[in-house]
DNA sequence: TCTTATCAGATTGTTCAACAATACTTATAT
DNA sequence: ATATAAGTATTGTTGAACAATCTGATAAGA
């Protein structure tokens, strides 16, 4: 345990709590500890702890894992506990299925707003910098936010969120992997999709991105198998 | 593992709330209210009288609240209470969106399973013959049966799961206009729609998808905004 | 030795009662 | 009539309590 588990390390965000229920707090905070690896896959969240150290009550803790369990980032084991979530290959694959689908829409529109492709340009800038720089997480993360902008680019809250959700379970998945591996080889196609996607050329970036995230997907597959193994 | 195999018809005779937790017992009765139309939108659902009826606590009620606030059934005002969830025509028309997307991939692929064939042939002959009857709510529900088969083409758990919850939250929009105008126009478009995927021609199948979905939520605005007003 | 039974400890599931915080309603004053 | 203020109802949160279930260790039996 490395940080610090005193109440002073959340004063800061406490102000939250009055706008938000502390159930979303406690919540927002869970959320944050295993999307950004402080809890990974499997590690059991045990109610007395939790409310020791978030200073909340039981029933409050509750709702904060019903909410994300429903977010697929925990799961309730009835009688056993809650565990963050362990990703099966199955679970990879499915989540590629629906990229393809929502990633393969996306492009595929001819209409795109130029609001998202300067913020692409942002991304894929932000990711090269990163990777210049050896910082390899926050690759990651610009590439999560590259991917999350494509499929904005399908002009749906409801894809948005559902686009969101998925990337945050596939998180689960890279925190037990290498990050340059997994990210690396995709830098240079972000930026090409980008441009095919700037001249309108929607047939050539649909193909690419097919290839593209069929890719990913073996190789995420392939290291996560022998992740699971070793 | 070896359990005596008595329970089996044991539990199989032992009320549901035994299996699952209570909370999501009482989140599966006011799901059903909601998605039969025994709790219309804009209901308020007040904590005091639900934990009387149904004998739960106000704990595990709150938790069922959460669950179905996720699904978007219903909506959480802080310190407010719980409704029934109101859609707006923004909400359809996204909800029509992702329609589009999920199950135009989904005609678009070139394998298809045959099971989810047969089972395509059932809806529309259970639809058709309950239309004989006049039995419009049974129309409606094998229509959305129907299209959650379409949507199963794309083989993916999550995108079963998203299209569940969209057709859930269509159904707030059913109950406040007639049935009978709001299913009759597809009856012979969902039939004419089995053959083009039994024979193959996804191109065709697709086409007849897009006009059918635009049509279909051009009628549903159209029909909505006249009931809100009135 | 291996399996099965039993039991105590730990953890979760659920309820209840209380109080605080907030929203809604009514009454009062200007 | 509008604005302000008090009072009421409802939700938000907590803590304690007990029941139900799981876990692991120990004891009993084959």
């Amino acid at each position: 345990m490395s940080e610090p588990s005193s109440s002073d390390a959340y004063e800061e965000t406490r102000p939250f709590r009055v706008r938000s229920s502390t159930a979303e707090w406690a919540a927002a905070i869970l959320r944050q500890r295993v999307t950004q690896g402080g809890l990974l896959p499997g590690s059991r969240l045990v109610e007395d702890e939790l409310t020791a150290e978030l200073e909340v009550s039981r029933n409050t803790l509750r709702e904060a894992f019903r909410l994300l369990g429903h977010e697929r980032l925990l799961e309730h084991k009835l009688n056993r506990g809650v565990y963050v979530r362990v990703l099966s290959p199955a679970d990879v694959a499915d989540i590629y299925r629906v990229r393809r689908m929502i990633e393969g829409s996306a492009v595929r529109r001819p209409d795109q707003d130029p609001i998202a492709l300067t913020a692409l340009r942002d991304a894929v800038a932000d990711a090269e910098r990163a990777a210049a720089a050896s910082r390899w997480l926050d690759v990651g993360t610009a590439d999560l936010r590259y991917h999350q902008i494509i499929a904005s680019l399908n002009g749906s809250q409801r894809v948005n969120a559902m686009m969101a959700q998925l990337l945050a379970e596939l998180r689960l998945v890279f925190h037990t992997m290498d990050p340059r591996a997994l990210h690396a080889p995709f830098l240079p196609r972000n930026r090409e999709l980008l441009t095919l996607l700037e001249s309108g050329r929607t047939a050539e970036a649909e193909d690419l991105l097919a290839t593209y995230l069929d890719e990913a997907e073996r190789l995420l597959l392939a290291a996560y198998a022998q992740a699971r193994t070793s």
